[in-house]
Parts: C-alpha cells; structure tokens; sequence
DNA sequence: ATAGTATTTAGAATTATTCTAATTCAGATT
DNA sequence: AATCTGAATTAGAATAATTCTAAATACTAT
C-alpha cells in the first residue's frame, strides 16, 4: 500500500456551487464560502474518499487563500450537521464521505483504494445484541481485504 | 469527552506470564520479553483498549527499558499474527483489543468509555451486499452514542 | 560458542491534528 | 445601504501520534 497519495489524482470539479451552498443552509449552517468549496470538493470526488490534507490541496485550486485550520473547521461543522462522515479505516489520516446512505467501507490492504459497500448498518437489524441502556447514534462498518483488480495482478505474479 | 486519559487508571497486572508466552509463540511469533509484556499488557487491561501510549506507560512498570518504537512493533507483530485488532474509533490515537471474538465497539461520547458489544461482523451474515471479486477479511464495527452512566447524568442534570 | 537474522533502542523526523489570537465575514437589525 | 455582533477564517505555532534510522542486543540454529 505504498504511495497511496500520488495515485489519488483529482478530477476538475464542476457540481453547480448554488446547491452545494443550499444545502449547506438546509443543513443549519450558516454558509460560507470556505464551507461550500470544502462540501463541493467532497461531493466531486466522494468516490476517493479523500484526507483533509487531500481535500485542502483541491479547495486551494478554488480558493488558494483557504488555510488548513478551516478545512478542519468545516469538515468537523459539516460532520456535525450530518452532511458529512468521517471514516477511520487505519492508522493514518481520517478520511471523509459525504454519501450519507447507510453502507459500509471496503479498503484494499493491497493498492490502498476505498470502496462503499451498500447493505444495512443498524446495530440491532445487522445481529448486535446492544445491552440496554445504551444509545447508538452512529454505526460505522469497515471492511479490509483485497479489491478484485489487486486479486487479479496476484494470480498473475 | 475530556480528561479520558486521565480517568484510565490502571490496576496492577497479574496475568501469568508463561501463559502469554505460550500464545506468543502459538502465534507463530518469536516469543520477547518486550512483547510478552505489551501482549500481557493489553490481556489485563482489555476493557479499557488502551491506546499505545497507554500501553507504554504501563509496560514501563514492568520493564523500565522498553521504548515507545518497541511497543509499535510488538503491536503490529501482534496485529499481524491475529492476537490483537486495531479499534479506530475517532480522530485521536488508534486503540488495541485482545478480544478477538466476533464484537463491535461502542464509545460513549460523553465519558469517552469503549465497551465490547458481541454480535456477528461476518459482512454477509450481518447484512452486506459483497461485490463480488472483493475478498473481505477482516470487518471493523463501531457505534458511537451514549452509555447508561452518561444517559442517567444528563436526566439529573 | 558463533553466525546470521530479527528485534530492540534512543532519538530524530514526519505527519496529523489542534490551538491561539488577530482579522474578516454573514446575516440580522436599523 | 450602513451597522452590529457573534461566528468563521487565517497564519503559524504547538501538540500528539506515528514512523524512521542506524547502532546495539538478543534469539535460534548450527
């Protein structure tokens, strides 16, 4: 899983900023343009997954004065507001998913790539005895082992 | 959730010793000082996952020379020969679990606690659509919420 | 006992995240 | 449209978590 970064190349951006910054509002934030380009980077490129330090690199080709301290600022606003996930796969940096749907992440321990697997997240539903007393407000799911395209080069190796 | 690490006091270790061993190298892992220590560590104190830092300190009460890289590398010796799981549960320092039995995780966001949830993870079998291609080996389940203790307080306060 | 390899060590380096205090801005009010 | 006020943003420093490095030490098999 080695230079994961330098594969993560991001596409030209192009989600219309007039919905991005509505549901912003929506959500009960006030919107702000340094939010709108964090939440519009994440929307474009939700597939990668990306770090804060990934998300920063693209919201500065949109806003080059944005600074890092507001990245964070506006993903833990937008994590808050329900807009935004946060995932924690491994050691290394969090990364974040604006896909709100229930479903599940997948890493490849092999090329490093982040898949959503879609299926049901609820803690009872999905066979957890949750005792009782407690409140579950959040399930995260998180998978590792190795994308069909990894299994692939393997079997070639 | 401030203080956590303050709160976790441990209790003095009393594991036996030739018992860790003896799973150390059942793991087919060269059986240290060091990692008997970190292993035994993390046995006596699985309720509380400690973090590696944690464990650190700990393990200095029983060996005054260990270091801090030992303790990365006897944990993901460990990791790795299936004795201990990683527990990514937020942004800060990653947690480890020597309960490998099928369970999810629960951290209360008030008091910051972890507690085990026993439950299927098997990513089928709890509800997941599985793209086929993927080979899943491992599943991460964690839930975030209120504990009973926390629950209680803010219906007093 | 010795060789050869894996492990451990201290400390530096790197990376991720948070903090701070000054400045700017969004949205409500006049 | 101008003003007010608390919230958001900024740069950069600080902190925390993790990894790296190169030398020393400890196992295991001979």
């Amino acid at each position: 899983m080695k230079d994961v970064k330098a594969r993560t190349v991001f596409v030209p951006p192009h989600r219309e900023r007039s919905v991005v910054h509505a549901r912003i509002a929506e959500a009960g934030l006030r919107s702000t343009a340094q939010r709108s380009v964090v939440y519009g980077v994440l929307l474009d490129h939700a597939k990668e997954h990306p770090t804060a330090d990934e998300i920063f690199m693209q919201a500065k080709t949109e806003k080059p004065e944005i600074s890092m301290a507001t990245v964070y600022n506006c993903l833990d606003a937008l994590v808050k507001h329900h807009l935004v996930k946060q995932v924690h796969l491994d050691r290394a940096a969090t990364r974040y998913c604006p896909n709100m749907d229930e479903h599940a992440h997948f890493l490849c321990e092999t090329c490093g790539e982040v898949w959503d697997f879609e299926g049901v997240t609820k803690p009872r539903a999905s066979g957890f005895r949750v005792p009782s007393g407690f409140t579950v407000t959040q399930t995260e799911v998180n998978m590792r082992g190795v994308c069909p395209a990894c299994a692939e080069q393997e079997v070639v190796r």
